[in-house]
DNA sequence: GTCTATAAATAGATAGAC
DNA sequence: GTCTATCTATTTATAGAC
């Protein structure tokens, strides 16, 4: 699932404990902990404990703590830009895309759970981490949302509106609640009313409704 | 600014590089790298350099790391919390209390910056490191929220909605923003498009105006 | 109240056996 | 490919002088 360019290739049989790739385990275990404690909270040892195997594992498939963490913001980077450039290019009007743009970050969230803390950590903290391809592709998404505000505006199927306070407008409630979702998932703590369940099938009719809401010309009182 | 229940008196005249009470600014100096960097990536030598003393004074004034994040996090939520209750049991109809809630938690972001990247955070984290006695204030502040919800739809100045939706939808692009914003600020990195500086004349006026479209009973659009 | 020096624990990273 | 044992640097926290 996490998804370099092109799958290796696996060994034929093995035993349960370790039939999937090391690789894989250590990449998914890491992106979890990455995404719920950090990076700084997140320690190698947590990270191989977590893989069922041990750091010099770790160590042997990825250069650096920093190298593994790069990697798969990277990769999530990558899959959530593949998606809105997409949509974003696709021939259907405007309100289309944006439906569409926001379908693909909740599917996104399920797909890789690890997605909305992560994004929400990098763009708190400034992404002082990250290395400049990796930066592209962050500007990448923000580009492809900032074309389906513009092409809506010039169709008039969309208000003039700052395509910053925009993106937060649309991606803020999608990533905080998001995460906010994964945190109540973790065992022990929290049941505060603010971390309950939501029922699922509501939550993307949600975002669509509220973006369109936002976005539409027609006013909606004084 | 800190504010503790009583602030202490002040030594007569001293010197200007401490002429400030110390604790004021391990205070002011943890909350700001803990907003910025989190918990786990902010050390005590670290907030002691930043406040230009060292960690030694740091134990003088806290018991440790922890208490002292948990009386940075504990202040501001009190904060956040009395506004919103005042807020919230105010006389004035709905609609105005949903904006003047808005204005405030705005205003708390300019008046304690590190307010939203540090409410993020631990939204984010699920607050494994908060006690009891602030996980109450942080349901207090969504408590006070769904009042506002829901005499407005009792009222039919708002259409029926998830109060936790809502609250996302609402809470989620004020702190994202001002994240963003305060992430940009920090010296060095950072001039991607989505981190360009937002006129801050528009900001609230954008926020209350988003939250009413999203909660306004008027059908917008199929 | 403020500092320097240091103890004790933890974390990232590597060596080398199997 | 996988593991244990270990090195080294960092980090929280404290002792004790001024």
């Amino acid at each position: 699932m996490p998804a370099r360019t092109a799958p290796r290739p696996r060994r034929a049989a093995s035993t349960r404990p370790a039939s999937r790739d090391s690789r894989d385990l250590i990449f998914t275990a890491a992106a979890e902990l990455f995404s719920a404690r950090g990076f700084d909270g997140t320690g190698v040892d947590d990270i191989a404990h977590a893989a069922r195997l041990n750091k010099a594992m770790l160590y042997y498939h990825f250069d650096s703590k920093l190298a593994l963490y790069r990697e798969i913001v990277r990769d999530m980077l990558r899959a959530v830009g593949a998606r809105a450039l997409h949509t974003a290019d696709s021939p259907e009007p405007a309100d289309a895309r944006l439906v569409a743009f926001i379908a693909g970050l909740v599917r996104l969230s399920d797909e890789r759970p690890w997605f909305p803390p992560l994004m929400l950590r990098e763009i708190v903290e400034g992404a002082p981490r990250l290395d400049p391809d990796t930066l592209v592709l962050m500007k990448d998404v923000f580009m492809a949302f900032g074309r389906i505000l513009g092409d809506g505006h010039r169709t008039g199927l969309f208000r003039p509106i700052n395509p910053i306070l925009a993106y937060m407008s649309v991606l803020g409630p999608i990533l905080l609640n998001a995460a906010r979702e994964r945190a109540a998932a973790r065992p022990g703590r929290l049941d505060l009313p603010m971390f309950a369940d939501v029922p699922h099938a509501d939550l993307t009719a949600h975002m669509q409704h509220a973006a369109l809401r936002l976005l539409s010309p027609e006013p909606t009182r004084a």
